[in-house]
DNA sequence: GACCTGACCAATT
DNA sequence: TAATTGGCCAGGT
């Protein structure tokens, strides 16, 4: 292995990206590129919808706080019905337009809140 | 080891 | 906002 010479290990890959999403503030939401980046891998946003994927503990993992770059859910999150996460989000406070598109100026995590 | 798919993003139209 | 194209990386076959 030369894992050791590389200035970077994406082999923790993984743990960050859960570690990112546990840390998510209550009524407040993370686009994938937003978790992938505070997890130390820009561009590997598919990675972590991957590693929501297999989510090995959606007891700390709120997936539903992570969304795409429009602000709404993905169609695979079948983890209860997309519309279930919109409930879940509403309930934090979370404003959801008729699209079902959340408005990401005001309630996306780490960008500043009026 | 190659090929295809995927809970994505950015730019362009 | 939506549709299309290209690119990123990891995992399964």
């Amino acid at each position: 292995m030369k894992d050791l010479n590389s200035p970077e290990r994406p082999m923790n890959s993984y743990e960050r990206i859960y570690a990112v999403v546990m840390q998510i503030p209550y009524g407040k939401v993370a686009t994938y590129g937003q978790v992938a980046a505070l997890a130390g891998n820009p561009g590997l946003a598919r990675v972590v919808g991957y590693a929501l994927h297999v989510n090995p503990d959606p007891d700390h993992i709120p997936c539903y706080r992570v969304v795409n770059r429009e602000g709404r859910p993905s169609s695979a999150f079948a983890f209860g019905g997309e519309n279930r996460q919109i409930a879940l989000l509403e309930a934090e406070g979370v404003e959801f337009d008729e699209r079902g598109f959340v408005d990401m100026e005001r309630f996306q995590w780490s960008k500043r809140v009026f």
